[in-house]
RNA sequence: GGGCGAUUAGCUCAGUUGGUUAGAGCACCUGCCCUACAAGCAGGGGGUCAUAGGUUCGAGUCCUAUAUCGCCCACCA
């Protein structure tokens, strides 16, 4: 016997390691259709939070309902090594051992990381199981395997060999912590308190001079020019001319460069060409030298003079004092300016001009937004509106750079001698190559993720049956990075879409709406919930409380409120089955149906459609919240306490038939609890719910017209109790009622009308009546009448709506052009309106 | 500056191609321990759908402005 309360921890324990064992999550039946989804691979880093339980939650709906719906579903697990973010980590551990990377070089940090990696990656998968996700691990990826490397290799080869990757010395986002390069995406733009300095730059042999502003004094040693706008009156006749570059007393030109807008600060701008991407742009046009001012960990180089060694920002305030002393520093002008911040250290990010490798955007985005046009090619964003945002960034992106100073991760494969330069797949043949030192960017592995995990670029089995992947799941903020790159290189190397459709949902902020954050401390370790509700509240909480794309808001309260509910269906289980001891097969069967089981079986039916249509179309909300009414108002509130006047064989049928869809169609979003219910049930299709069969319609079990009729009678039973409570009526009272014989048993029940009830002394009552098409009833009683006028309210109410009703079926354009079955509604309605005012004005 | 959203009950949110009198949960009010469940049951109140126009027989839904809020990208010498 079930306890009469839900006990989520007690449900949990136990059944994901069963599921394992029993291979229920394992692909291969080649028999069924196939069904892929690959997971988004968490980063080796950390413990995954509850963006991640979302995320993945709503994976495993999709993929629990595709298997019990008959298909053969891989779900495919993995890994990201992330390079960046987790070499931080691993430095600093090592930092806090008093362990310096460089020290302890490549293969020994490499060896480092590999053991942060094969801790962290436990860590996970303990997670996942916790999170009770239906995962065949037999296919786990990591991309630093053999086979992902290979795939790197090729696409870095064959990218290279058609000119789409290239070395050069551009101006690129440096991390001076990490001292590698960063890609646009990686750089996290914040509004920083700053400061515009005003300077002198004098004219040669003359006592005037420019007022420059920067914002940064300390990139001075660099400039090679002074630009002003050719059209600023002010300035242009001084084009061509030199002025004095203060502090080093050289000679830079004068340059006329629309970069410079007459209209910001004081129309005069600092040339920098090897710190400032618009300035190497500059530098382009006018061919001027680029002076590199910095080391790579932002100290100040040999260029900076006296200054050579300060940081950066100890450079700044030692230059601008110095600057003032010698009467060039005009103002200081406070302002706030945004300013770029690496997204793994923070470090604010310093423009650097270095060599690095780049992928050429341009040939592989318009093949991305060329595909986008074919409807039967295209991915198909859920939401649709995402469409717009990775073809936006399709329209504007531009080249990526790869290259990563770093050492984990993959390593570029090209080799250098003196000038010469060899990239493939195996190292050249002969003496004196070396390889690059850097990696790749994480992201440039993770873009192949879709096909490189399945064996590609071998043709393997796997390949061939699960790509293009059915469906992909991630958060909108992660479109840029990783969403937009696997489609452009899944066309560019598979000449395929990656997958069919991308769903996307939004970040999990707190109760006010805050976006969850270390720095704010708001955020909830999934785990923790799980510990208090259990993963089935959580995972129901997750899925059913925000509509796809849009942001979900943390709330215990909303947690709890869920437990109630599997507490709810938990304690209708608990009725069922007490009412269903030692019923076996030969008494199962749907005989002599009563019309309150009609009734349920008809709702249940357009449950079942309801539900599947949501399903495809990934609105778990929806389906929660039909299940939610389904269980609690039709079954709960109605069917099981028809059934308690009932307990006939079929009536036992019905509710175990009910019970049963239930719990399956709840299964993929509460996975533990509907296994837990479905072991208890005396019959049952298979030996566990997860292989059991989603249920479909089926036509016999509809009963419209006995839905209907029912559906009026319930509406009556409302309408009485709602007389008995508005007058106070109490069980005492007594009444006499007319009414079908076969309506009878359900309005007595219902009323809670026994024998004692019925009127047989003839006392000066008061008395209330309530009168419909299926009945005729009147309470005697004592005490005070409140509800005189509720009669006349509800007649003015008819009134008023049948005469909206006439007017509107009167109008021709409206009966021409309204469609068929709405207009037919209106005549129904307006009939049932005249009858129900008939009726009342007869009463 | 470019792009994308949001605005519906006190709060958090649904509302699918335009079509009954706009829904849910929580909160609130009234009455109930009735042998599945008081973490519950029964009944109830509460919204001129941000504003202004327009299209339509019909608009929360489509179009155009406006306001407020949010996100992404770029720029900020």
């Amino acid at each position: 016997m079930l306890e009469s309360k839900y006990n989520h921890k007690k449900v949990e324990e136990g059944k994901y390691e069963h599921w394992h064992q029993c291979g229920y999550f394992n692909s291969g039946d080649l028999s069924l259709k196939p069904y892929c989804i690959v997971i988004p691979p968490p980063n080796v880093t950390g413990k995954l939070h509850l963006g991640h339980a979302w995320d993945t939650t709503l994976q495993d709906i999709i993929i629990r309902y595709k298997r019990m719906d008959g298909y053969d579903t891989l779900w495919l697990p993995g890994m990201d090594h992330a390079a960046i973010a987790t070499e931080a980590k691993v430095v600093q551990k090592l930092k806090k051992q008093g362990i310096d990377k460089y020290e302890l070089g490549r293969e020994g940090f490499l060896k480092e990381c590999w053991n942060w990696t094969h801790e962290y990656s436990e860590n996970i998968r303990k997670q996942w199981a916790k999170l009770g996700l239906s995962l065949d691990y037999r296919k786990e990826a990591f991309t630093l395997d053999e086979n992902l490397t290979r795939a790197v290799k090729t696409v870095f080869v064959k990218l290279y060999e058609e000119g789409l990757i290239y070395r050069g010395e551009r101006i690129i986002n440096w991390d001076p912590v990490a001292k590698t390069a960063l890609s646009n995406e990686e750089v996290i733009y914040k509004d920083d308190e700053g400061a515009f300095y005003h300077l002198k730059y004098f004219l040669e042999d003359s006592d005037q001079y420019l007022e420059v502003a920067t914002t940064r004094p300390e990139t001075l040693f660099g400039d090679t020019a002074v630009a002003v706008n050719p059209t600023d009156d002010r300035y242009k006749h001084l084009i061509g001319k030199n002025v004095i570059l203060p502090v080093v007393h050289k000679l830079i030109p004068i340059v006329g460069d629309e970069h410079a807008d007459p209209t910001f600060g004081t129309g005069v701008v600092k040339i920098t060409p090897a710190h400032d991407p618009n300035d190497f742009e500059v530098g382009n046009r006018h061919h001027l030298e680029r002076i590199v001012v910095m080391n790579e960990d932002a100290t100040m180089n040999e260029n900076a003079g006296k200054y050579v060694g300060m940081t950066r920002e100890a450079c700044r305030e030692a230059l601008v004092k110095d600057l003032e002393e010698s009467g060039i520093l005009i103002s200081v002008e406070k302002m706030v300016h945004s300013v770029g911040h690496s997204e793994r250290t923070d470090a604010v990010v310093e423009p650097y001009l270095s060599k690095q490798w780049f992928v050429k955007m341009r040939p592989l985005a318009d093949k991305v937004l060329e595909n986008q046009k074919k409807k039967s090619k295209k991915v198909n964003f859920v939401p649709p509106h995402y469409e717009k945002t990775m073809n936006h960034w399709m329209e504007i992106t531009y080249d990526w750079c790869i290259s990563r100073q770093l050492w984990w991760g993959h390593r570029i494969p090209a080799w250098y001698k003196g000038e010469e330069v060899y990239v493939g797949m195996e190292p050249p043949k002969g003496e004196g190559w070396v390889q690059d030192n850097d990696v790749l960017d994480t992201w440039f592995s993770s873009a192949l993720w879709p096909f490189a995990t399945l064996g590609w670029p071998e043709e393997t089995e796997d390949y061939k049956r699960y790509y293009s992947n059915n469906c992909l799941v991630t958060g909108y903020d992660i479109i840029p990075f990783w969403v937009n790159r696997m489609t452009f290189q899944g066309l560019k190397f598979t000449g395929k879409r990656p997958f069919k459709d991308c769903l996307i949902h939004g970040l999990i902020r707190d109760k006010e709406g805050r976006k969850m954050s270390k720095s704010l401390g708001n955020g909830v370790d999934p785990m923790d919930v799980i510990e208090e509700y259990g993963c089935d509240a959580l995972r129901f909480f997750l899925t059913t409380n925000s509509a796809p794309g849009a942001d979900l808001r943390y709330d215990e309260e909303k947690v709890k409120s869920t437990w109630n509910f599997i507490n709810k269906l938990w304690n209708a289980s608990r009725f069922v089955l007490m009412n269903l001891e030692g019923f076996t097969k030969k008494d199962y069967g749907f005989k002599n149906l009563s019309l309150a089981d009609k009734w349920i079986l008809t709702k249940l039916e357009s449950t079942i459609v309801e539900v599947r249509k949501n399903m495809e179309s990934y609105d778990f909300h929806n389906v929660g919240n039909t299940l939610y009414g389904f269980i609690w108002n039709d079954f709960c509130d109605w069917y099981i306490e028809l059934s308690k006047k009932d307990m006939s064989n079929t009536n036992k049928s019905v509710l175990l038939k009910v019970l049963t869809d239930i719990v399956k169609m709840l299964h993929p979003s509460m996975p533990y609890v509907t296994e837990e219910i479905y072991q208890m049930l005396p019959i049952k299709e298979t030996e566990s719910i997860m292989i059991s069969s989603y249920p479909k319609f089926e036509k016999k079990f509809v009963y419209e017209e006995e839905k209907d009729l029912i559906d009026k009678v319930l509406e009556d039973v409302v309408a009485i109790r709602n007389l008995k409570a508005t007058n106070n009526i109490t069980k005492q009272a007594k009444v006499t009622y007319k009414v079908d014989s076969s309506l009878e048993s359900i309005y007595t029940s219902q009323l809670k009308i026994t024998e004692e009830n019925l009127l047989t002394d003839k006392k000066d009552y008061l008395t209330s009546t309530y009168k419909s098409k299926h009945i005729d009833i009147t309470y005697y009683y004592e005490g005070t009448k409140e509800d005189n006028n509720k009669k006349e309210e509800e007649i003015k109410k008819l009134e008023e709506s049948i005469r909206r009703r006439e007017n509107l079926l009167s109008n021709e354009n409206y009966v021409q052009k309204a469609p068929q079955n709405i207009v037919e509604m209106d005549r129904k309605k307006l009939q049932e309106e005249k009858e129900r005012l008939e009726i009342l004005k007869n009463a």
